[in-house]
DNA sequence: TTTTAACACGAAAACGTTTGCGTTGCCCAA
DNA sequence: TTGGGCAACGCAAACGTTTTCGTGTTAAAA
């Protein structure tokens, strides 16, 4: 077993500095093109490679990103991560991943974990417990100790960081447009209880959507759900409240769902009590991933491009980090980055 | 904004050497208790932490585990992750992600760029262009170098170190049994090109259990599918592919797909075709994802266990960790443990 | 021959920790 | 009075880099 070759190990051998073996190594012209060529040599014969860590304590920033999501078994997010690691690993920079499981408490230790040098800034989006005790201090600590925030997706307006969202309120509104378009007089929508930001806006929509085409809401077409983590008995539990939802609304012709299992779940629920897709019911969702492509009808949704919002968050920290290196201390304008979403037609609405 | 504060600041405030801080706040019988109490009310105050970075640096570990995996968008490696981190987490470790996105150089610029100190060992699942070109010299360097490497699911057996696999033989077998003692006849598998190890055995899991129950495997029903990242494109083609298939074999009455994409594809075409699920056509599929539960009908599985494949993975790695730490240089017997996996049975078979 | 400048290299500090050991100052016993 | 012993603390090294500032040698200029 070869252990990794030092500076120290190389100048020791080659009868040297340690200082020429470094400067050497950054071809200075301080040293003489024979000692170069020669330390050269030897350390690409040991395959020397500098450490990482002794840079990062030297250099006072690690060329790491940390990013905590809620979960990664999800195609949003897990999208998000490929779009920051792209942009990261061009830029340089290394990505290392925590997961709140949507509960403050992990959200608050993976935070510090990470905090403590480890890494030069973070991109999260907030776990719902923290949405619903509203206690941000964590957020704020982090900032104050000048380390930068970019939040996506799931924000909050009063932490002083960069934030890539979706316009959520017109995405929904675009898709409940649509379904009015296609001829939809009694549009249901499925959605989250209102805590979870994003739930909320695009409910917001969706009553802008109908406002704008003088459709007066009715509060029976509005489901919110409770949306724990899904396990199995939610899952039965979502299906009597769609089929609730349904029974009670036999003039349903249009439903809008703020995510693919929703979309999914109130399909399979219609087709039970006998509608078809999209014939007599058109279904829109939010959040374009797996299901909705590959389920049979394939979904017409609305796509927030993960991808490219991770892309944007990523760029936003390392131009504030490589930015901060300049000038410390400059203005601290914040910018909120609003990822356009589109509207991916297929066969859960009618042509 | 508060800088993070250092043990020499609080030193330096208190008047006393840093030593004494850091055995004030190790709480060094060393140290008297007035001193201690004073030190540690000021560091509370202004919320010291240890920076990890000197602390990497000087125990010559980092706390943190590098996994390199093909993509993250896959419903499966981001349960593996789930799993690792869970476990790492518990255990007092960091998890750094890096993508090969199945690309050979991606794959060896991301381990080059976590094996110089970054990390203290890899998680790893192979890339398929690594497994195609058969060239495994980065992986043994960093084993040489003394950082240890776990394997899982897409591995090789020459490589000296720990392995987390599923049986995918076993589990094909099974599926494959299963469909046989459904009263299926004619079975199809629809698989991947050999070189993906998962697949071929699978494939050879498939060949098995038509064996054991006397069935002559035609060549005709064992579809081999190129895949590459699918593109949209792909995706055509696949339904083509396994179109030809169905229609040039009439009496298939069950398919065995490798993977769910494979699977859901297979029951549209199907469809297309005039077939019923499970009535005239029964599906199984490997891997349990969101499509297998969400689709209609809801897919009978191999489910995989990757969460549970993560957290042996994170097991088997940190446990080598921390081995390594008593005496270097042990009898470096590695293990391979194999997942059983798990045939969920859901609406693509019959009861 | 003496001064000077270029050249090639080394010493040391710094990043933030931990820790073995040395060094005080004091009390008590001989 | 002297020595031993202990309590409480500081020094310095080490982890692996980079970089500033010397320093010594040599050859050219005066």
């Amino acid at each position: 077993m070869r252990r990794k070759v030092t500076l120290k190990q190389i100048a020791k051998e080659l009868d040297v500095s340690i200082s020429t073996v470094s400067k050497a190594l950054r071809n200075s012209i301080e040293i003489s093109e024979d000692t170069r060529q020669k330390v050269q040599a030897f350390a690409k014969l040991y395959n020397y490679r500098p450490n990482n860590i002794a840079l990062s304590l030297k250099n006072r920033k690690t060329k790491t990103i940390g990013i905590i999501i809620p979960e990664i078994v999800h195609h949003f997010f897990s999208k998000v991560i490929t779009g920051i690691e792209l942009v990261a690993n061009n830029r340089g920079y290394n990505v290392i991943v925590g997961l709140s499981n949507e509960s403050f408490d992990k959200e608050v230790i993976n935070m510090q974990m990470l905090a403590n040098g480890s890494i030069d800034g973070f991109i999260l989006s907030i776990a719902k417990e923290t949405l619903q005790q509203q206690d941000y201090h964590h957020f704020i600590e982090t900032i104050d100790q000048g380390m930068p925030i970019v939040m996506f997706d799931r924000v909050v307006n009063e932490i002083p960081c960069d934030k890539v969202i979706v316009d959520d309120v017109k995405g929904a509104k675009q898709a409940v447009g649509k379904l009015i378009a296609n001829g939809c007089k009694n549009i249901a929508i499925i959605t989250t209880r209102d805590y979870v930001s994003v739930g909320k806006l695009r409910t917001q929509g969706y009553l802008e959507a109908l406002e704008d085409h003088k459709i007066h809401p009715k509060g029976s077409l509005i489901l919110k759900i409770e949306d724990k983590l899904l396990s199995d008995d939610d899952l039965d539990k979502l299906e009597k409240e769609i089929e609730m939802l349904f029974k009670s609304n036999k003039s349903i012709d249009g439903v809008f769902a703020v995510n693919e299992l929703y979309a999914v779940t109130a399909i399979k629920v219609a087709r039970k009590l006998g509608l078809e897709i999209p014939k007599s019911l058109q279904v829109i969702s939010f959040t374009d991933g797996v299901l909705s492509k590959h389920s049979t009808p394939s979904l017409t949704t609305v796509s927030q491009h993960g991808q490219k919002i991770g892309e944007k968050a990523a760029d936003l920290l390392i131009n504030r980090l490589e930015l901060d290196e300049g000038d410390e201390e400059e203005e601290e304008i914040y910018e909120t980055v609003v990822i356009e979403t589109e509207l991916i037609e297929r066969e859960s609405t009618k042509k």
